[in-house]
RNA sequence: UGGGGAUUGGUCUAGUGGUAGGACAGCGGACUCUGGAUCCGUUGGCCCAGGUUCGAAUCCUGGAUCCCCAGCCA
């Protein structure tokens, strides 16, 4: 008997499966899947699912299925499949050998629905989708039985072969559990097994014209494949005594069905319709843009694998609905870009500042630290010069008490550079707008210190104008403005609480250091936040960079209270 | 007047009859050539009412609130 690891909590699934092995109920076996529909992409909250059963699989050396449930032709796509294990292995999971498809297991559970019809507990019936409909009844009211319900066996089975032959057009028959119409289960109300589908299917072609429901289906496939723990969430729980009344009467193996609470996160959506729709009426540009919660939006807008499975593994597993505040996704990759990301200087609002007693025409290469969390990462060298950009905001002409950055007559460092002085401020004469800084610069500061051991309050940075390289950054913001854009008022509609600000794109001035950096690479703009070169739109001639997160700003916080 | 599930600080989550703990967020401080990072400190919680018990977040009874279910979707 294996136990997990010790060091995360123990959630009340690895309870359920610590007290299996304990008794022994699947000989100590633990085997999961992960079980998307390919209707489309995966998003964050899928990543929880994701690694919740193959994580749960690793610590307890079992194994976990990749397992596509494509019994719908009408709604699933190859290109969806293909997304999906694009994510799934980029998020870092593995199914060695076991990717599987709920249509490998059509021949069978075709079979299976044979056999419960020769048991009589199962019927074909000639109602419409209509009329079933109504003879199902309501929440409160109870459903009555269809006049097709008692048919003979022989009758069920010829009907049912002919449906399957072809004869019979869509929506015009299906095949039926044989339950309870007086359950105050809905799901018991004699369900649907199998409807008619003239549609191609894209995997078996147009090999069948019947496919299976999801509740006929889902068991069979987990019993088919041997899974002892089929971990789905909240709202498959009144299907559990479906799912469990398919195999018990068929009398097949038999896993064990358990929920949790699927992810939210505040300020965005997450369901499927929902995304679609910001993909469709062009809110966003795409599955993968860098504001959507998709795995694909997620990794472009340059979140690594490592980050996204330790925030799955911090939220936790539970039955309890629940938002998880989206601070913690940026803390954990924070917490990683930190550690890893080189830095990098560059300026997004350009100011020019002019040296005045720095010789003209004069270069020279200041060094600088690629990591200070990572003294392996080295030292790379800066150029400096006599025109620089520094940032707007780094900038006051009146400055409050508490911001001690450069101003009129105050010293600041340049980072890894020199301490300057400001001695002018030039400004546009009709607007007022402050256009450039004349500054001294103290030859004695050489690398960021003063021999004399005078101190500065602030460290800026900068980039050289003539060396600068100029890139496209593209800072994103949360989508929407709403905690929950999904809990909109009568009549309201969860796009009107949409961001208006949740892209804006500069021109930024880079440290050339940057020029041949590859698609995906993740720097820290230091002082600014987190930026990854966007890997569909950027080139070597015009570099793309996207804003993965800012750094946390004190300052901000500070002026937001002045 | 149907069935299923849930309820612990702002947000998540442990706790399984014996001092309510952790994470994120917040606040305060130290340190700092990133107002970053790091470190330290700190505010704040058991849905309610009864009951059992020496002792209840935990057990019992009643209530409240929230979520899910009436697809030939998954």
């Amino acid at each position: 008997m294996t136990t997990p690891e010790s060091g995360a909590p123990i959630d009340f699934i690895r309870n359920i499966i610590n007290e299996d092995n304990r008794t022994g109920k699947h000989g100590g076996r633990v085997h999961t899947r992960f079980p998307p529909e390919p209707n489309g992409y995966l998003h964050i909250g899928h990543a929880k699912s994701i690694c919740l059963n193959f994580g749960i699989a690793a610590e307890y050396g079992g194994l976990c299925n990749l397992r596509f449930d494509d019994t719908n032709p009408t709604k699933e796509e190859e290109e969806y499949v293909e997304s999906i294990i694009e994510d799934v292995r980029w998020l870092g999971l593995d199914w060695e050998d076991r990717l599987f498809y709920a249509s490998d297991y059509f021949d069978q559970m075709h079979d299976y629905a044979v056999q419960l019809i020769q048991a009589g507990k199962a019927y074909v019936d000639d109602l419409s989708a209509e009329e079933i409909r109504k003879h199902r009844g309501t929440l409160i009211d109870r459903g009555r039985e269809s006049i097709y319900r008692n048919r003979p066996v022989e009758e069920n089975l010829d009907l049912f072969a002919r449906m399957r032959a072809g004869e019979f057009k869509d929506g015009s028959r299906v095949l039926r559990a044989k339950i309870d119409m007086t359950s105050p289960n809905l799901n018991m109300r004699d369900p649907v097994m199998y409807r008619i589908l003239h549609a191609e299917h894209h995997r078996t072609g147009n090999k069948w014209c019947i496919y299976p429901m999801y509740d006929w289906a889902h068991g069979l496939e987990d019993s088919i494949e041997g899974i002892t723990h089929s971990i789905c969430t909240l709202e498959f729980e009144d299907h559990r005594p479906l799912y469990d009344w398919f195999l018990d009467e068929l009398g097949v193996y038999h896993p064990q069905q358990i929920e949790f609470a699927r992810l939210n996160l505040s300020y965005t959506v997450m369901s499927k319709r929902k995304l679609l729709q910001l993909v469709e009426q062009g809110y966003v540009n795409g599955w993968d843009d860098p504001r959507m919660p998709t795995i694909s939006g997620l990794r472009r807008r340059g979140y690594t694998p490592e980050s996204i499975r330790n925030f799955c593994s911090r939220i936790g597993v539970a039955k309890t609905d629940s938002t998880i505040d989206v601070a913690l996704l940026e803390h954990c990759i924070r917490e990683d870009l930190n550690r890893h990301a080189p830095r990098v200087m560059g300026v997004l609002r350009p100011l020019h500042v002019i040296i005045d007693n720095y010789p003209e025409g004069q270069t020279e290469e200041v060094d600088a630290v690629n990591n200070p969390e990572d003294p392996d990462m080295g030292t790379r060298k800066v150029h400096f010069s006599r025109v620089l950009y520094i940032e707007r905001d780094d900038f006051r002409e009146d400055p409050p008490k508490q911001f001690f950055r450069l101003a009129p007559g105050r010293e600041v460092r340049l980072r890894y550079a020199y301490f300057i002085t400001c001695v002018e401020v030039v400004k546009d004469e009709r607007t007022d707008e402050v256009v450039e800084l004349h500054c001294t610069y103290d030859p004695e500061t050489r690398g960021g210190s003063a021999p004399d051991g005078r101190k500065v309050k602030g460290t800026i940075h900068w980039v050289s104008a003539a060396h600068a390289i100029e890139a496209e950054v593209r800072l994103y913001d949360r989508l929407f403005t709403a905690e929950n854009p999904g809990d909109v008022r009568e009549g309201g509609d969860f796009e009107r609480s949409l961001n208006p600000d949740s892209l804006e794109t500069v021109r930024g001035y880079l440290e050339p250091s940057l020029a041949g950096a590859a698609p995906g690479s993740r720097y820290q703009f230091e002082r600014l936040g987190y930026f990854c070169i966007d890997s569909r739109d950027s080139s070597p001639e015009r570099l793309v960079f996207n804003r993965t997160a800012t750094l946390r700003d004190s300052w901000a916080k500070i002026e937001s209270k002045l």
